[in-house]
DNA sequence: AACGCCGCCTGATCGC
DNA sequence: TGCGATCAGGCGGCGT
């Protein structure tokens, strides 16, 4: 799952490759992707658009565009659960489930998304629901901490809601718990204190750690063809997956205490953990 | 207002 | 071997 490190990864490599590039022609291959923007009107909005700036807003890409009448707008992208954004020479083959593609003269940005629960759309509105940004100074940790105090949902769970802390999916919310020793079971209302500040710290350490190793995404679609294309990294040597302490570990051992991962389900998804290691 | 549950999608995997 | 059934999962919407 693309999650903030994901994300972020992918800003930093977008950024320098779309800045200044203008947009011609605009394809809509799939439209539902777009909603609420009609396929036509969205068109003529991005046409003639130039990417001012390429930022990151928990799981969101802001593209930043000035339109011809020098009018900046917003161009919100979420890669959902199988989203990829790929800038690619305007002559190369497109991968399955290209979604939406925009011309940028000798190149093209295509998103592509295999189950289209992604969004590259002109509706800002869902940025209004966002958390705090976890590696932001707005990331506080009272407010934190009175949040997960009346909730007596599991910890795991809480993680998950992005109007908690924006950007948290489901890898990095087993990773952060596994790293504050902290069971995923734990209701977010009897953490103490002490554990609230611990999985704080554990959130920022796991996200920037992720940003740093490259994260889990592939950004050079060519290099993607692995059997599991998600967790290929393009360039072999950002492999953050192999660094995943729990997830997707189930019966593999534990690095901290040898132990043999766990893996349960929380609300329809799957969570991974040290049982010895995290308690409560 | 917190919380559980459904539907959206496709591809991988499972069961017969 | 083949093919249909099941499952995964971010997130919005809806009902309680």
């Amino acid at each position: 799952m693309p999650e903030l490190p994901e994300v972020e990864v992918l800003v930093r490599h977008l950024r320098p490759r779309l800045s200044g590039q203008r947009i011609g022609q605009v394809e809509v291959r799939r439209a539902k992707v777009i909603l609420p923007s009609k396929a036509s009107s969205f068109a003529s909005t991005l046409r003639g658009g130039k990417f001012v700036s390429v930022e990151r807003r928990g799981k969101f890409i802001l593209f930043r565009l000035r339109s011809i009448k020098r009018r900046d707008f917003l161009l919100l992208g979420h890669l959902g659960m199988t989203g990829r954004m790929f800038v690619v020479p305007k002559d190369a083959a497109e991968p399955k489930h290209a979604a939406v593609v925009l011309h940028l003269g000798k190149e093209k940005l295509v998103y592509q998304d295999t189950r289209y629960f992604g969004r590259l759309t002109l509706d800002t509105r869902p940025l209004e629901r966002l958390g705090p940004e976890p590696l932001s100074r707005d990331f506080d940790i009272s407010e934190f901490a009175r949040r997960l105090k009346r909730s007596a949902q599991p910890i795991k769970i809480r993680l998950l809601d992005q109007s908690l802390v924006a950007g948290i999916g489901n890898i990095y919310a087993s990773e952060a718990l596994h790293l504050a020793g902290i069971s995923p079971r734990m209701q977010a209302k009897r953490l103490s204190i002490g554990q609230i500040e611990k999985l704080a710290k554990a959130i920022r350490a796991v996200l920037k750690k992720a940003i740093a190793g490259g994260s889990t995404i592939p950004l050079d679609w060519a290099g993607a063809r692995a059997k599991n294309e998600f967790f290929y990294f393009g360039p072999a040597q950002n492999y953050y997956v192999e660094r995943l302490l729990v997830y997707d570990r189930a019966g593999k051992l534990c690095h901290g205490c040898g132990k043999q991962i766990r893996r349960i389900t929380q609300a329809a998804r799957s969570t991974y953990y040290c049982p010895s290691c995290q308690r409560g």
